[in-house]
DNA sequence: TATGAATGAGTGTTCATTCAT
DNA sequence: TATGAATGAACACTCATTCAT
């Protein structure tokens, strides 16, 4: 939830912010956040510049709350379609597959995460290393899950298997959602992507130890 | 090789060269590109802000050239390792260990690569995509050899192993550099990843096909 | 009288026209005309931003009825206070020590007078340079009454004079709204005044000529 | 001497930083210190608009600077006159005489000192007040040896004095500037100005107590 | 080569004013 | 009348780049 900027109370406010939004995602995607223009996301919501500054605090704002925003639903969606399953396994695929396809079908918005996020990670303090720190324990929850019930029986610690993983995850979907001839579908990506995890993390018994 | 500039005469003027590029690494790490200055690139680099462009044809070009070189630096140090070892499981551990080294002895490198690599990828043309492919082929040629002999069966398709892979070691290199208390060290890092790679791709015979 | 702008119909009307003026000069005294929102104004007030362009014409409007509603009143007080006095020279000390006592009872007035008057007076053509000429005529006018009556024999000529007096009064007004440790109260001031100006004003026999 | 800005060092430094504060001083006289563009004020001086800002921190330090600097030039001026001058009747002339003429001589610094003293007197912490001050202090000087050699013997205070003059004086400049076809000039206005305040504050044996 | 003063295009942000409700 | 969301013109300030020395 939003605080400090007195949000606009009127019935179309709602409709406003998100199309302010949805203009920005464009917009960061096309140019990157520091060469867009305040300008060109207001001509491309239909608003006016001034107006822009009704609905987010500055220009930094708007990439914040783009974060903040969409992550939360991001998160939302996949947890909702957790819910509904019980074996950690599938529950650790289904995570990556959903994961892949939401940004698939989301393009702009997956390149706005993996050209940007770091840069916000470092730069700004607040929102979105908090989110993002929520998406991260997402996947930690999968992987514990997964070894309480003996699927996974890796070594490897689980603070460097989830930062791992979602490098893993955010650097080919930015490849998926930017190459203009992509070798790989986005079924095709996740399926190889769980694989290659799986195959990870499982503790194969003839791999002996 | 770089081309249009007036290619550097004097002995001394390589190491400016060096000088102010090791400066911007340096300050892109503490600011990012986009904040940084030229103005304080070439202050810590102690010398006139006019002589960066002696150097370099542009801010942009200062990126470039440090990816450019830093890069081919990286590549260079890793191959020429490398050839030090035959078997390609080794051979494989040994570039995990060393990127994540390499990256822990240069952590400015490090988060400079991490952070404002993808912007450059995507909004820098040139040299950059170029020099970021020769890493991946790097890593390519590893994966291919490691089939070649058998210690790889996977089934993942090597264009998403390399990118996963780089997307897990640059996410994890972040990290590392980042945290001002780390809960791992470099060495069990890389540790960590080689095995989670390598478990992910060898083929276990228990896990059947 | 003002003009152009529809003239208040309801019994509210004029008082909240002059809770917008009574506001405004809390603003304006607190952070000066040009740093004044008329947003600011309008939560001061109580009313809506748009209402304030209801009852002027815009904030221009807002300082330059200010200074004709307040001096006007300040005037008619001032005016039928000396009305019952005779004696030139008790209408002379009646007024200036009703003009700092007046002032130091609205103390934000005061500062507003003082700050903007000038700029009002060069920049905004109309009504303020008017009500400020008709000011400065109620000095003339006692000075003429006490030269009449041979209280003065002042050489100094009255344009001078009526000037002269107003800027030791405004300057000496603000010194004493805005000091928070004030050596002299508004009293003392006032009879200072009055001794300086009248002792200034008066032929003195001894003095020769 | 201003601190924090790296004055540029080049030969011509200063008198571009004086050619910006000549122009500074027409610009502000003409429109006001809050309705004069930076753009003006650099087109006015023959520089670029970033010029300015080689030579002062922001436009209000402009305004401070032309206030310090010229009311520094003001002061020494006066000083240096007074030197010269041993009885403190002839001191006290002499200062209001040059005060005035000083002024005719420099319409544009009048009208910017006049208009928007107050306002920086009142908003901007530092500078102004200070060197404000130390012109007070000269007025008070003034007077204290006219009191001491038995000129004044008033009994007005004089905090009072001198704030009352300044005031007077000055608006009487401001008037004398501004007006397109003055009735007095600037000898006579000095001459009646002395004269005014003499009167006053001499102490009259015939007008007794 | 090296300097750093000068340039001026470019933009985030503010806020007086309007107008649909 | 009253509202306050929306507008968009306006502007201070920055900083990459140039060029005279």
């Amino acid at each position: 939830m939003k605080a400090e900027k007195a949000a606009p109370r009127r019935a179309g406010a709602q409709e406003k912010h998100d199309r302010i939004l949805k203009a920005a995602v464009k917009i960061f995607a096309r140019h990157g956040f520091h060469n867009s223009k305040i300008s060109q996301i207001a001509k491309e919501a239909g608003v006016a510049d001034g107006t822009i500054y009704l609905y987010f605090k500055n220009k930094d704002d708007v990439l914040i709350s783009l974060f903040e925003e969409k992550l939360t639903e991001a998160i939302d969606r996949l947890k909702e379609l957790l819910d509904g399953i019980d074996a950690p396994e599938q529950r650790f695929r289904a995570f990556i597959r959903n994961y892949v396809l939401y940004m698939d079908e989301n393009k702009e918005l997956a390149e706005v995460i993996s050209v940007e996020l770091r840069q916000s990670n470092k730069f700004m303090k607040e929102y979105v290393p908090i989110k993002f720190g929520e998406f991260l324990n997402l996947v930690s929850n999968l992987i514990r899950d997964c070894k309480d019930q003996g699927v996974f029986r890796t070594s490897v610690p689980p603070g460097i298997i989830k930062r791992s993983i979602f490098g893993a995850l955010d650097e080919m979907v930015l490849y998926m959602v930017l190459d203009p001839h992509p070798k790989y579908d986005a079924e095709e990506i996740a399926d190889a992507l769980a694989e290659f995890f799986l195959e990870g993390l499982k503790k194969h018994p003839s791999s002996g130890q």
